[in-house]
DNA sequence: GGCTATCAACTACATCTGTAATATTACGCA
DNA sequence: TGCGTAATATTACAGATGTAGTTGATAGCC
């Protein structure tokens, strides 16, 4: 469900605008992204005219302005992104990308431990809410 | 350490037969990437000299043939690209990651006990191994 | 020794992405 | 009503990627 979206890095930084304010107009995301990165105004539309042709954005017009607003929620890019990468890293296999992350990553004691109570959590809990509908 | 590693789907699928066979002439390649997508010759052959110009793998003249091997493992290669969606997806943050795997994806109870015992074992080996050099 | 099959090298081209300059439009004010 | 200014629309271009045709070298066979 939902088409796959994949976004670049500057793609995301955008998005990442639009998630966290709900809406947006271009000089507000080019003033938000302006500490890491000093784009043009036109670099900022250009790239979300892009995005609005996917589908990902879209914008209303409001005080002649372009307000742009999210299609495509945060949680299902990340979703999506992550779900391609176990695809091709891990052959789909996500047990494969948690064993990656577990032991070839330093985690910290206190990541471990919170990582075992959601484990915890989620096992007793038995997963009544998230089956494939 | 090590150039941080990206690679598209098509190269990774390259890259794959590569790592799984030590090392392949393009029409083997070619060959072996046949059932799921069918090249050209030389549509391998660019791919790999561009792989080889980035460094991710090398070549040796044999028998008139170009034999290739993987400069970059695939160890590295994935840790790259899980490190750099870590980065951009979940601001570096591990544990994010982590737990956005066993929230919201479905996990099987297998996977679930399996990842509880890895974590077990992890708590106690106390990580002397993998702190910052 | 010339011909052909086989490779690799070079060239080509469309698409996507990052980046932005330039052109156009239209609202509000003087 | 004409003008400046602020937005958008259009155009441009370089680099990466997927894809492959064309050219050139050569080694082995007849």
């Amino acid at each position: 469900m939902g088409e796959p979206v994949q976004l670049t890095e500057l793609q995301f930084d955008i998005m990442r605008v639009l998630w966290t304010r709900g809406e947006a107009t271009v000089a507000e995301i080019c003033r938000a992204l302006e500490s890491e990165r000093s784009l043009a105004l036109t670099t900022v539309a250009t790239l979300l005219s892009r995005l609005e042709k996917r589908g990902v954005v879209e914008h209303e017009t409001r005080a002649r302005q372009f307000v742009y607003r999210a299609v495509v929620t945060e949680a299902e890019a990340r979703h999506s992104m992550v779900h391609e990468l176990t695809e091709r890293l891990f052959d789909g296999n996500v047990a494969d990308l948690l064993t990656h992350l577990v032991t070839e990553r330093q985690i910290s004691a206190g990541d471990l431990e919170r990582l075992k109570a959601l484990l915890e959590q989620r096992a007793h809990s038995g997963r009544e809410r998230n089956d494939e509908p």
